[in-house]
DNA sequence: TCGACTTTTGTAATCGATTACATCTTGAGA
DNA sequence: TCTCAAGATGTAATCGATTACAAAAGTCGA
């Protein structure tokens, strides 16, 4: 109805507030960030002028003052990953109580996407970087570090002593897997990986040996299927196990999409989960509880990993880390579900003597 | 081993590659902006300066200049959705070509959080807004308009016709989906709705409503679950669903997560899908492909959606729009998958008769 | 009322780039 | 060789805040 438009907020600027409130920029500046320094009557005064401009500080000038940027960038592999996707929610969580704001560096499965991070870091955009990578980024002739800025790795073994690190107890976690699925009975184990150059598959699979170790099996007793953490990689893992004639009878995938390929695979051609074959997932995403059947799996304190991350990388940010706030190692959680289960003994025979 | 240390990045200034390429700053930044201005031998000097101190440009201080922050904000109502996320994802590869950054606003499904984000854009820390809510987030006393910046309105209709609007034919495909289940014989159906909230689940329920009428039914044909956009609201209206006597063969939901949690419930309840009852989900999301059965579903074009959204909001910015970019809308693609049959006529009619 | 001390406010430098304008070079043509 | 326009470079203002330091105002006891 008014014809009276608002004005723009970008024209208003500390000195018309100073002006319209009679007094100095200092003045109207510290009204704003240490008002305990200025008489309750100037405050006032300037309050007003604030109010009625409509003044909000450019956030750009502040920083260039100040050299602080109050944002993080996060890099992330990719996004549609449930996985990343909750622990940026656990992220955004802890820094916008901190006042910190959040910059996306996703990689996308891409590598060579990651020197634009590197340099959004050298150009000094943000004042810390929570990685969820495996690996630094580089951009070709630097990397990450060489930005001064504070690091935080998760999710990964980065091995520079220098860079705290939060992560999951992955390889116990793989471990025990083995340990759940040779308690039930099974002889035979198959291994679907995630993608081969993360570190956190790394991980898995180190977890996964020491487990066919620790209960006295070896290299002969597993296949291992490569891939990376999506769908198809269970469902192409399906495809290879459906060829085999000595099949193994427990599978344990690296994570939870590839898990759900490989059932949904099976399935299709009459083989029972778990009768004819366990599977055990990892990560423990939402979607495992809405399969046919329910996937047994691990779960990530996903949210808490991020939380717990983006408090380090603040106490970094601020100087008051903790040696023990260095390294965090948090645990997951079995759900039993149900496409684990004892292996049927007669079948299981009558598959290893069609063999031997 | 070297106890020479890198020196960080930003103790190096523009005047100091001048002093080293002994020139002035004004060239050294015309080298690196417009090249084209420079002589050839000047160019080289400041070119080996630049790289042999490593300068890199400080951005904030190039955003207080040039008033352009090479950032823009998206809002999104929630980020583990992975809806959003592959929108997110196109976003990305728009702006990332442009050399635009993301700063992301995730709310988390609470709109309290929003206000942060309209201050953000008060603020200036960016040029302009991508906003995949249904409203227009404001922060008590302002909204998100009175910034100024170019706003671009995503999967939502907001009604201000001086923001474009890049959005999918929700409405239609609701219509269609209504219209296929009538062909495939069914006469009572189930609606289960998204957040009551969001301007998605309006127009995908209007469009719902705009299918029952045109096939010759009323409201008495339907039942309609309230909830969001969730597996446990599909969980709920199976429960519901149970519950009734003269239950409905042919089931809508507004969005995968609830079709696939009411699959997942019925089915527990020995009850046939798609022979029992037809569902039909909305969005198709890639689990969607992994449930059993497979789901029918509408897809969004989720990643051209972004995509198209960021390059309008791109052209708003540049200020070269033409009338012809201000409003878009995209088409949905059926999925005819398992979950969605003829109904059985014998059960349709024992259904029938029970009622009436 | 005066002086010493504390509190409040103002002046001006500063953060690190870009760019309008001024000045100096260069080279073509006379 | 000289002139003059075009081209290259330099000087200094500018973006919009914060903050060190200086100056002014207020407080309080003698």
């Amino acid at each position: 109805m008014s014809r009276k438009r608002w004005r723009s907020v970008k024209d208003i600027r500390i000195a018309d507030v100073a002006r319209l409130a009679g007094v100095s920029t200092a003045t109207v500046s510290r009204v704003l960030s240490e008002p305990g320094k200025v008489r309750q009557k100037t405050h006032d005064l300037v309050m007003e002028a604030v109010r009625r401009s409509g003044y909000i500080p450019n956030s750009t000038a502040q920083k260039l003052r100040t050299r602080r940027t109050m944002n993080v960038l996060v890099v992330a592999p990719r996004l549609t990953n449930p996985v990343f996707a909750e622990i940026l929610r656990g992220v955004d969580d802890e820094l916008t109580q901190s006042g910190y704001g959040i910059i996306i560096g996703n990689l996308d499965n891409r590598r060579e996407r990651e020197a634009r991070y590197v340099d959004l870091a050298l150009s000094r955009q943000v004042d810390g970087v929570l990685l969820l990578t495996g690996y630094i980024p580089e951009n070709g002739s630097r990397d990450m570090r060489e930005s001064g800025l504070p690091i935080v790795a998760m999710c990964a073994a980065i091995d520079d002593d220098k860079i705290p690190k939060v992560v999951v107890q992955d390889r116990e976690a793989a471990q025990k897997a083995v340990e759940y699925l040779t308690q039930l009975g099974h002889r035979r184990f198959g291994y679907i990986s995630g993608t081969a150059s993360s570190i956190i598959e790394h991980e898995r699979f180190r977890g996964f040996l020491e487990g066919i170790a620790a209960a006295g099996f070896s290299r002969d007793d597993f296949v291992r299927w490569e891939g990376s953490f999506v769908f198809s990689t269970g469902v192409a893992a399906a495809e290879s196990f459906l060829k085999m004639k000595d099949r193994p009878t427990g599978i344990f995938a690296a994570c939870d999409e590839s898990a759900i390929g490989f059932i949904k695979r099976v399935r299709r051609e009459r083989i029972r989960v778990p009768q004819d074959v366990s599977v055990i997932g990892f990560d423990g995403i939402e979607f495992a509880d809405y399969t046919e059947p329910t996937l047994t799996t691990f779960r990530q304190p996903l949210h808490e990993l991020g939380r717990v991350g983006a408090d380090v990388l603040m106490k970094l940010i601020r100087k008051d880390m903790k040696p023990e706030d260095w390294n965090v190692r948090l645990p997951l959680t079995l759900l039993e579900r149900e496409t684990t289960g004892p292996v049927l003994h007669k079948d299981y025979k009558s598959l290893r003597r069609s063999t031997i």
